[in-house]
DNA sequence: TGTACATCAGTGAACGCGCGTTCACTGATGTAC
DNA sequence: TGTACATCAGTGAACGCGCGTTCACTGATGTAC
């Protein structure tokens, strides 16, 4: 697919990943035309050649940036299948994990910016939307058969809510400590006491989390 | 308490109490100096007499706010309580109100501000994890005595995490499902199945919300 | 009670700066013959 | 293969604007005698 980009894609293409890095890093409001050109080695004059807006570049750096991570998420909850988790616990360590919590500029948009969704324009507020919407999805997705669809939304919101209140408590040992404390009782409440624990040896569950492409 | 405001302290108190509403209407990044004081009624060069910065006025502002909000809803949960709800339920259900949905502006500013928190000036960003402090220990007084204490971090991550994502889709329908299917969850899982239910006659819970002055 | 003066909260013009956006232009790429 | 020309991605100066901050000043409040 990435194949046959014209110049002229490949360098939008180029400007957008850095936006979506740079969302996540510095929030909605925290980006500047001037400074994402110049990160994507472009002066600004270039940009609304690519964009019919500062917006419209919003809405497509947050939509990049949630496909990017599931791409991401998928690799690794892929490995950690392999050591043996469920679906589930593989995307709540994921998602909980360390990596997650100092990562931010890579890390799950919606976590990085969800409250300050409500206060963007429309076209971003529907890209953004969108990814809270497929990150249910995803949830719902890996959820052992025994638990209601129906928690997914609520079980994507304790991971929202956690990763988010860990950065802002400055991602020191107590920021770690919630993070564990979420994993455990997440794992506790709905993970499928059936399944391989954690050091067996092989087989991963049926449900696969979807390839984002 | 009040009573004896000194006329600067009057008005000093005055351009908090716009900039504390303010800062959850617009996000930390969204509120000017010139608005807020025009605002309370001023002119923008007074500003500096009442503070040294634009992030000193930010730090007292979501102080103010918190505690403005904590005493908002020590009021609403006793009349939850009146009408036979436990300390822990009432709390659920005020904080995930449709009420708290709609009322951004005097709601909580953890859930207004959570994503920006880690984005702000140190002096910010201290003001900001007292509040998120404050929180996880409402939540702990409130716990039933057979819950874990260290559940109350999560439990108020997902409070935030559904009131963020219920306001990032938008506010209708679908926010307001969310609201239910958290507050169906948290109270199913941790609410005291010994305490009176909701259309029993009185006598409310034995730890009350402390009073947040 | 009345006048003179000091204090001080608030005013409004001005500052330098960075922002999003526009636009005439440049220079490289690619097509036509 | 070589020349002439059209296309078009990217450049950089310029725009109006609003921001946080500073400061000399005003006018009301309150104290001293």
């Amino acid at each position: 697919m990435d194949t046959k980009l014209s110049r002229k894609e490949a360098t939008h293409k180029r400007i957008v990943e850095v936006a979506a890095r740079a969302i996540r890093r510095g929030g909605y409001g925290g980006v500047g035309v001037a400074d994402i050109m110049k990160e994507a080695g472009l002066t600004h004059g270039g940009f609304y050649a690519h964009f019919p807006s500062r917006d419209a570049m919003l809405a497509e750096a947050v939509e990049y940036a949630g496909r990017q991570v599931l791409q991401i998420y998928a690799e690794r909850t892929e490995e950690l299948r392999k050591q043996g988790a469920s679906p589930f616990r593989a995307l709540v360590e994921s998602y909980l994990s360390e990596r997650h919590l100092e990562g931010l500029e890579n890390g799950c948009p919606v976590a990085a910016l969800a409250s300050d969704m409500p206060r963007q324009a429309p076209e971003v507020q529907a890209a953004s939307r969108e990814r809270v919407h497929i990150m249910f999805s995803v949830v719902r997705q890996v959820l052992p058969e025994h638990v209601d669809p129906d928690q997914a939304a609520v079980i994507a919101s304790t991971l929202v809510g956690t990763l988010s209140l860990a950065r802002a408590l400055g991602g020191g040992p107590e920021s770690k400590t919630l993070l564990a404390s979420s994993r455990a009782a997440l794992l506790a409440r709905y993970d499928d006491p059936g399944h391989p624990a954690k050091d067996d040896s092989g087989l991963g569950g049926p449900s696969p989390i979807p390839n984002p492409a």
